[in-house]
RNA sequence: GCCUCUGUAGCUCAGUAGGUAGAGCAGCGGACUGAAAAUCCGCGUGUCGUUGGUUCGAUUCCGACCGGAGGCA
């Protein structure tokens, strides 16, 4: 059996409850795989999970950081690597649970990232950009990376991040996505993936779920968090269910108005990371429909599980 | 019961001097490799309420019916 499995899925698709379930059964531990997860105190509105759903099971990757610190794909690999080996030196089955798919693909292939000190390069970019605009950044772009300045043509994230890694590494991001792409995946792991047909029953779910948060206390949650000085900017504030309830709060529209945000962005955030997972070629997809149960759909991933690695 | 208004995309609505229709929102598809719950690109998805009539041709004009809103009783 293999002893690496990938569990991907969109939000809201039920991805905690499987791990937990198959890492009973497999004698596994879990490796979350999610960008807002990972920190402190941001526990409703990122769905974490608690003690008691974790059922004695080791997670980790989670509550690893404080919510005003800055990560990359880069720390979470670091970060996630030697935790996998040491799961796998003792062996033992590590599931690698999540929905963010850059974090999950990035861990698997062993992607190597060049340290860079964070000088300050990105925020004086950030700040050329207010000023004059996308034009000349991309030019700049043009100028030493074309092919990158092609494939970014209106997107401003992404020229920033070109110029940032080529002035702080010295190599142009094509030349380094060349580079590692050309490396062999370290792992090969078996990919499980989650869908709902129709979508509406994802959605359904993912709807529902943003009442439940604001029951469970959302609100009070965000309050604690920016009363303990995080700052509303900062990248941990702009996920989905904080943003927009912090703007509420600040009085731009009400929190009902805030709550039908959350639930568009997270329907949308949801489709986003099925086009991601769906590339995969490698991903078995467990997809459930209306009448589909939570003891089917883990009969259908052990089917997989077994009959993949015998 | 009578009168008036109204029925076009999932929703709110525009439009066609008669030649099978288009905006916003919602939605759908895609990209992504050092912020990724981020950022960006693309796409109208339609028995024009139903049914007769006039017409070469009706979503458009006329009638009836059905649904909705208001008014008079």
């Amino acid at each position: 059996m293999n002893n690496i499995i990938c569990l991907a899925g969109p939000t809201a698709s039920g991805k905690t409850a499987l791990a937990v379930e198959l890492a009973k059964e497999l004698n596994a531990e879990i490796i979350s795989c999610d960008s807002m997860q990972i920190y402190k105190r941001m526990d409703i509105g990122t769905a974490k999970p608690t003690h008691e759903e974790m059922q004695g099971i080791p997670h980790h990757m989670i509550d690893i950081i404080e919510p005003d610190e800055p990560f990359s794909v880069s720390r979470y690999c670091d970060m996630a690597t030697p935790i996998l080996e040491d799961i796998l030196a003792r062996g033992k089955t590590a599931i690698i649970a999540g929905g963010t798919g850059l974090y999950m693909d990035s861990l698997i292939r062993g992607n190597d990232f060049a340290d860079f000190p964070d000088t300050g390069i990105r925020r004086h970019l950030e700040e050329e950009l207010e000023e004059v605009g996308v034009e000349p950044l991309l030019e700049r772009l043009r100028a030493i990376d074309p092919y990158s300045a092609d494939h970014s043509m209106n997107n401003p994230r992404r020229i920033v991040r070109a110029l940032q890694v080529y002035y702080e590494t010295g190599e142009t991001i094509t030349a380094h996505n060349a580079r590692t792409q050309s490396l062999p995946p370290r792992y090969s792991p078996l990919w499980l993936g989650l869908d709902y047909e129709p979508r509406a029953l994802l959605y359904d779910r993912v709807n529902r779920r943003v009442g439940l948060m604001l029951e469970m206390g959302l609100l009070e949650e965000i309050r604690t968090l920016l009363n303990s000085g995080i700052p509303k900017k900062c990248t941990a504030m702009q996920a989905i269910g904080y943003k927009e309830f912090i703007d509420a709060m600040d009085g731009f529209g009400t929190i009902e108005e805030a709550a039908d945000l959350v639930r568009q962005s997270s329907r949308r955030y949801a489709k986003r990371q099925l086009t991601w997972f769906r590339r995969n070629k490698d991903m078995n997809w467990l997809t459930r429909t209306a009448d589909t149960t939570d003891e089917e759909i883990l009969q259908k991933a052990r089917q997989v599980i077994f009959k993949t690695d015998k």
